[in-house]
DNA sequence: GCTTACAGAACGATTGTTCTGCTTGTAAAG
DNA sequence: CTTTACAAGCAGAACAATCGTTCTGTAAGC
């Protein structure tokens, strides 16, 4: 851990700051091609124009598309459970706020809706669904533990908390779909209320133990 | 009315029965592409493959494939939403069994996940888009005043019931974005009942007036 | 000197669309 | 009832454009 820290510092290795600066632009401009023109239109032609770089750079770091998107979902995974933690410490009460954060997490950003890409296309990518579904169910899995260090629920029963909290993962998901029906934001924003109020009853906030060495930002 | 119910009879017009014929041949195996290949690999000659017709068949009824697609989804939504009525016959107290059959109709048929494919791609292709939208805002209201004519608010706020059951919908959409993370069908399963538990509260089922000239089947 | 990082051409395959023929149903004219 | 003109239904070739992958060549860090 704090040889990476190190390592990732101004110092040292020149050349691997290249690689994962490199890789990090491709990422996002993976990313961005997902969010604004879809799994179906997202080719490695446009990938490499929106990072700028040349075709010849892009094969060197991903020698072929099933590898940029399986790094692309891992990069999207770590970033979309990393703030899922701190965002606590705003929300000690309130767990609709939670829920409207989640919803933004999901289908307000660049990167939730570009896992909503991917996450489509491995319905039916074999391969790509081959690769990646493991990662999912440990990133799945990680974030239940998360979800009950978090939440109790009155009845004491955890595997509850843990089911609600995935009812509402996949209700923030079914969002993006639901929109193209639903024109109006405003209506978007009462649904996401009344799901608060829907399972509200079922959770309260934990106390947090002393509050760690986590930072606010 | 009469009059297209005697036209779609055996007699009158063969040259029209063919043409409706090769159009819902062509429609049904767009649909069938769209599950099983997904919206991206869903193309023109795997499209004409699938129907087994020429390519001149398909671009004579389809000139374009935005075309085909906006038809497509037309049929989707015709076949997704006249079932939504006769179905209340065997719930007339079990909301669960409505909401199985709902999670069931959007993402354990052929025609559900079709639908989950194309509305994804509307977000990101707004030619089709445009086409569209209107027709799914329509869907929405039309499945909105059937869904109030069958179930009330203990409250007797209606646009509550309204919102219930696009909640529930929107839950339904997200299933088909979770199942990756969650791969075991009985944790579906057990979230589409332990959903059912959360909104029942929240709805009652009216009274059928006297059982009108609907079939059962 | 040897591997890594990259530039860019070239590859065959596939994309959606357009076009040219050929057959056949259909309706008006005789 | 026939005959004739015309459009509709369809088969399939041809199109430029784009797809993802593979390759050869060059410059720079180790």
């Amino acid at each position: 851990m704090s040889s990476q820290n190190l390592s990732r510092q101004v110092n040292l290795a020149p050349r691997q700051r290249q690689t994962d600066e490199a890789r990090r632009v491709l990422l996002q401009a993976t990313i961005t091609c997902l969010d604004t023109f879809g799994y179906a239109a997202t080719s490695i032609a446009r990938i490499q124009e929106q990072a700028g770089v040349s075709r010849g750079a892009l094969t060197h770091h991903f020698p072929s598309k099933e590898e940029l998107m399986v790094a692309t979902i891992d990069t999207l995974l770590e970033h979309l459970l990393r703030p899922s933690l701190p965002s606590k410490k705003l929300s000690q009460t309130d767990i609709i706020a939670d829920l409207r954060w989640l919803a933004r997490n999901m289908t307000g950003t660049e990167k939730g809706r570009a896992l909503s890409e991917v996450l489509l296309a491995t319905r039916t990518d074999k391969k790509l669904r081959d690769r990646v579904s493991p990662r999912l169910s440990d990133w799945n899995t990680k974030l239940d533990q998360a979800v009950i260090g978090f939440y109790a629920s009155p009845t004491g029963d955890d595997d509850d908390v843990r089911q609600i909290w995935m009812i509402a993962r996949t209700f923030m998901r079914g969002l993006i779909l639901q929109q193209p029906f639903t024109p109006d934001p405003a209506d978007i924003e009462q649904a996401i209320n009344r799901f608060g109020r829907l399972i509200a009853p079922y959770l309260q906030t934990r106390k947090r133990p002393g509050e760690t060495d986590e930072k606010s930002v």
